[in-house]
DNA sequence: ATCGCTAAATGTAGCGATAAAGTCAAAACT
DNA sequence: AGTTTTGACTTTATCGCTACATTTAGCGAT
């Protein structure tokens, strides 16, 4: 029913070729050709039939993106960033969620494989990525980058955050606003967590602090761990008047439990969270966070699969770690600075 | 690279249409011949080409859905409502973002029906649907569903939420609070928020009610709109005791102009929100809201598409609307009662 | 006239599947 | 016995496009 190449090429008197190369900019096709088919292909209103090109060039022009939570606004800035450095070279994304559920990422990359991706962006939700990893990935030659979940020291393309500086810098700035005993509740057990917890640490020692163990409560990923770890917190004989949590949603449910425990922020307490989500000013008070660069994770991730699609012989492995960025608003400005 | 469907064929010395058939489960294949065959599919972890076969059946499996903004997590829960109940169907799903502008969201819509996709879903950022959606649309044979955005009185499939029932539900909900100066923070021009506005206006004036001019500000989309428009309501020689927010964005910026001018929440003025965002319950005072189904609405749309795909005449065209529900937290909870 | 060369177009084979029609033996009727 | 039916495959013809090879025409140099 739409139009074809062919119905062009008749409509002409060229030949079908004369189209195909016209349309893609071949040079071997007279100018005063090439625009009597651009005009055509304006008035019929010509799309070329993808599945047709996919078949023929191996192309699909598709980018994959896998992810573990689209309602996490991280991830879907993630990927807005992508999407919009792909979008000018002709790419699709098809976001695909594996709900932090291993086999379910697997099953959404085989799929996304199947497709014919040209790449694909993961965040994965497996421990260990070189274990884990899906065996069609290995066989196929599509790219890919990982994004956000650090691989522990791996040679695969990867775009994330400089933990230890997410760390340092929320440890650097709780200790600028005069809090003297500072708690870290700690994300899931992975590189990411555990670099940011580094970070915390070495920041304090730097500083000649030293850290009691009680001052560190296992939070998780969302709010409700959040809240848990800093319940404990605020029951200890001396409880923690500065703390910086794993990320933002963390942070919120630190923050309403701190309040119910009928504390002050950031007078009694300062607290620091991190990833810079959309809302962070719109909480209860609004949020100090640690920007993770988000579409800048997206845009990279976007620079190096463009880098990589096509080539016969990957290039060797980028692995790009975006600075974090320090965000002063009100849950940790005490007395004025 | 790739195993084909031609590889198996001559492995099992059996005709590759044998082989198509056998896994598609036509009923022309001995049980026999169609075990052996999908045996050596799973050896071989044969992936069939979705390029050659969308091509050969016209059908991609892929739906996409243009949506104004990733990052409002209403539109990330339809898009895992859609994902979720299209999934089992073997169906992937793009999604395009419009950004909120018209000729974006045309050009999305172009590139999407290029791509062959079975259907769309369209959160539309057009006035006027009738006369600005895009004709390739009219003339393509993809169904489509709109969601969200109402199309003033038409004949299309859609699936939003009633909003006049919106505007009642928040309304009645602050006159049981004993609030007698009501509200309401307009957003867009658009038929829904209208729509709201209106429940909000019949419910006062079934309850006897008259309503002030002056309690009708304008808050347009989001925080900063309902920031400014709370501003010039409580900077009222009477301001109000409990308002109406077109929805949860835009009642977060209210409950900071609110909190700034030194008012208690909700003893002195109650706030509820629409569209139960992910973090109502995160915000600065825990934020009452109409939940508007945000899942069950990417649900609805993908069963009326299934309905609608690969129908050689599209079936009529439904319109689902799905009944809001009251949250109340703190925001508004006044007294008790 | 012949040759080589370039510019501009055309032809021929697929790409990997499916739809539809064709084959052919064995089973089932009349 | 003769004809039809059925079951289980196989063959052929696309689907709409591109890669690669080939042709054709026009030109100047020999």
């Amino acid at each position: 029913m739409p139009v074809r190449m062919k119905d062009i090429a008749e409509d002409l008197g060229v030949s079908l070729m004369t189209v195909s190369k016209a349309l893609r900019g071949h040079i071997d096709i007279s100018e005063e050709t090439r625009n009597r088919v651009l005009q055509r292909v304006r008035e019929l209103r010509y799309q070329p039939n993808w599945a047709a090109r996919s078949l023929a060039t191996r192309r699909t022009y598709i980018v994959g993106l896998v992810i573990p939570d689209l309602m996490h606004s991280f991830f879907a800035e993630v990927a807005n960033g992508l999407a919009k450095s792909l979008g000018p070279f002709g790419y699709q994304i098809v976001i695909a969620n594996s709900n932090e559920c291993a086999s379910t990422e697997r099953s959404e990359i085989e799929a996304l494989l199947a497709r014919g991706v040209d790449g694909l962006v993961v965040a994965s939700a497996l421990r260990d990525w070189k274990r884990g990893m899906p065996a069609a990935l290995k066989t196929s030659l599509a790219p890919y980058v990982l994004i956000d979940r650090m691989p522990p020291r791996m040679t695969v393309n990867y775009v994330g955050t400089r933990d230890e500086e997410v760390g340092a810098l929320a440890t650097g700035h709780l200790l600028e606003q005069h809090c003297t005993r500072l708690a870290h509740i700690r994300g899931p057990e992975t590189p990411n967590s555990l670099r940011r917890f580094h970070g915390f640490r070495q920041t304090l020692e730097n500083r000649g602090r030293k850290l009691a163990p009680e001052y560190v409560a296992v939070g998780g990923r969302d709010d409700e761990g959040g809240y848990r770890a800093m319940k404990e917190l605020v029951s200890l004989r001396r409880p923690p008047d500065g703390v910086f949590c794993y990320n933002d949603p963390v942070a919120a449910g630190a923050i309403k439990a701190a309040l119910e425990h009928g504390l002050r922020i950031p007078q009694d307490v300062a607290i620091i969270g991190a990833g810079n989500v959309h809302y962070s000013d719109l909480l209860r008070i609004p949020l100090s966070t640690i920007d993770q660069g988000s579409s800048t994770i997206g845009e990279t991730a976007a620079k190096i699969l463009l880098h990589c699609i096509g080539k016969k012989t990957p290039p060797p492995p980028q692995c790009v770690l975006i600075p974090p960025r320090l965000i002063v608003r009100e849950s940790s400005c005490r007395n004025g600075g």
